[in-house]
DNA sequence: TTCCATTGGAGAGTGGCACTATCTAAGAGC
DNA sequence: GCTCTTAGATAGTGCCACTCTCCAATGGAA
């Protein structure tokens, strides 16, 4: 498959192909001759994954880059590249080292892991995105005064092991790891917006039952 | 208090507070002079909203306008208020009409919220956002070969069903009806990123425990 | 074999958008 | 009276994801 029949069949134009080629978020294809090169369905495959990155999760092209690379470090173990690949997904703006706000942040942060016993998290404190992430959240809610209490925390952190546990129930019917990394990253990304808008959805019908008229 | 005082306070730049106003993201102050305006406590408490919306929940100015908007029509009942403003919050792509993706997804949306019993998401259908959030979201997923089926969006949903009584508890600790129109809104969009960043703590955790070593 | 469309590659250009800098006239405040 | 700040308008700026334009080398049809 050549160039045009990787756009065709992708639906990206030959032109943005070229610029994630520039930008190493997808491998050259195999060249054939001096003007010409060959691609697979791995390279379909990994398109699409960059595309869901940069739309759907409106990642950064940078940070698209740095997740697919965590994603195929031969060098790390299976789990390592796994979980490597989801917690460098990032979100939003990093928290703010000398904030107050980011302080009791931090605190309060680390008491929701403990409470659900995530060492993970634990250990890797500081150096994963999404427990900065939920830091910086945590600290914004602070910085707004809007109500944070580890309780109600508590509850969001029970529901996202819910969900969790399905999500990687999924993963598990793809056979290959390869497929299963591919499959964590894109699927942790896809049912994000799925998520944000049940839960909208719900809103607007747990207020519509609670408010009417 | 005065434009400078409003920007020491918010933490934002007068030339972004400036620019705010332009863009009627921020009512005008009272006008004390030919050239002085005055602002109060509900600037200050608007302004935050409104860097909650753009900088947390990554909101094109264009879209927070409308949010608010929706927030402070007074010819909206209470109720209706706070629904148009939590689903006129967006994300991400609109579903394209002649896509047969969107098409399937559309059915599948529409089954989901029939077996929650989600009627006003049924009703509203295509003029909520959140709505075609969701089915952008499923066609996405669809269209990229990920696996979507009614089962596993219906854990989503309820789960997501349980987040809003959880948040609404928290929106009815406010007293009155502005400011929980206010909460509702800055609510859902604050924590998201808790959401989020929880969910991927738990998927690096669960995939830890399957799959280590 | 000839000739034209296509390819991979590289560099420059574009458009959108959230700011941000500059300027000006009219007060405010000492 | 004299300086400093303010509101308001206009014109940039910087970032970033593309997208356009070229070019030489080829592949494939006639």
């Amino acid at each position: 498959m050549r160039l045009a029949e990787l756009s065709e069949r992708s639906g990206v134009p030959t032109a943005t192909i070229k610029y994630y080629l520039r930008e190493r978020l997808l491998p050259p294809g195999e060249r054939i001759t001096a003007t010409q090169a060959e691609y697979g369905e791995e390279h379909l495959r990994r398109l699409r994954l960059v595309r869901s990155l940069i739309q759907v999760g409106r990642m950064p092209v940078a940070t698209a880059r740095e997740v697919l690379a965590a994603a195929e470090d031969e060098s790390l173990s299976q789990n390592t590249r796994m979980g490597a690949a989801v917690w460098a997904l990032p979100h939003g703006p990093e928290p703010d080292e000398d904030d107050p706000h980011a302080a009791r942040a931090r605190e309060q942060a680390d008491t929701v892991l403990r409470r659900m016993g995530w060492s993970y998290g634990q250990e890797l404190g500081d150096t994963s995105p999404a427990y900065r992430m939920l830091v910086a959240a945590i600290a914004s809610l602070d910085r707004l005064g809007y109500p944070h209490d580890t309780e109600h925390l508590l509850v969001h952190a029970r529901l996202a092991g819910e969900l969790a546990v399905a999500d990687l129930d999924l993963v598990e019917t793809y056979d290959t790891p390869p497929e299963q990394v591919e499959a964590v990253v894109a699927l942790t990304v896809l049912y994000e917006p799925v998520l944000l808008s049940l839960r909208r959805l719900a809103q607007t019908e747990e207020s519509g039952r609670r408010f009417k008229e």
